[in-house]
DNA sequence: TATTGTTATACTCTATAACTATA
DNA sequence: TATAGTTATAGAGTATAACAATA
């Protein structure tokens, strides 16, 4: 007897689909759920400072992470060095990233934000931030909060 | 004074990297997740029955909702017409879906699953079931239950 | 020899525009 | 005219392999 009862919001957004045994796997649920936040990005910083998703992020980190690696860079976020190396170049071909050799170990480098690029990201960073809220409203603090919580437990699984 | 107090365990998985602001970001947050549940899709159902993550939810949710139009199938999974049409001929060409013309309108066409594509995905979501849940053991049931219920809201916002 | 990072190249995936056929 | 779906084409992004420099 497959899917016997089944609740009434068991479906997808837009297609209004039947979910079935998808509604359980989280890497399904992470997909759908990164439609929304995608296009919130989009809207408010992506289009608007010319941004992709993975430049925001590079940029974001190295803010946060001083004399951060273009190989530390690749392991968070999962690319491979020649990936990491195409984005820098780019934002670097922006004015809004350094990379200056290290002078303790000569084979790496030391990533930092220009002026220009801590600007950038921090506007950024302020438009996701209020439109994804503005977006979540219907969620409780308490929600977004465990929310963001189990989300960041799953993702430090990653061996 | 920006960042000043920070949890300890405040940082990305492999790189170990601050997050500082992106931690609150739930776009940053979804992104990571997915970097461990693609690994799980890939080594559970990806690489040994050869599926892509999309050719595998494209099966699960034909297999869930009987005579689905491709066009439904691109609004569920926010993606173009032309996208969702080659994604259905290597279904086809596998021998894992059917298309047939709508009776009721002959423009539309009504997708279903062969045998062989109903022996596949179910398999696949078996094994990715399996996984999961085997990954995310340090997650109470409770934990797993609320966030999946949480990621299933936040995907329904979408318009 | 191993590691850091780049270059060269090809492949996958996606998007836009133009098209066919039905409504 | 509008809609469902396809075809053609180009672009974005990614991966692998080969390489240079340094450890």
């Amino acid at each position: 007897m497959p899917h016997a009862k089944r609740a009434a919001d068991d479906l997808t957004p837009l297609g209004k689909l039947d979910e079935g045994a998808l509604h359980g796997l989280l890497g399904y649920q992470l997909a759908q759920a990164a439609i929304l936040t995608t296009g919130v990005f989009t809207h408010a910083a992506g289009q608007p400072l010319e941004l992709r998703p993975v430049e925001f992020t590079i940029l974001q980190l190295v803010n946060e992470n001083a004399d951060i690696t273009p190989g530390r860079l690749a392991k968070a976020l999962a690319m491979t060095a020649p990936g990491i190396t195409i984005w820098l170049d780019r934002l670097e071909g922006r004015g809004l990233v350094l990379r200056e050799r290290s002078t303790t170990d000569r084979r790496a480098q030391n990533v930092s934000l220009t002026r220009s690029g801590q600007a950038l990201v921090s506007q950024a960073l302020k438009n996701v931030l209020a439109e994804e809220r503005s977006v979540l409203q219907s969620l409780s603090e308490g929600e977004r909060t465990m929310l963001l919580e189990l989300l960041h437990k799953v993702a430090r699984l990653r061996k």
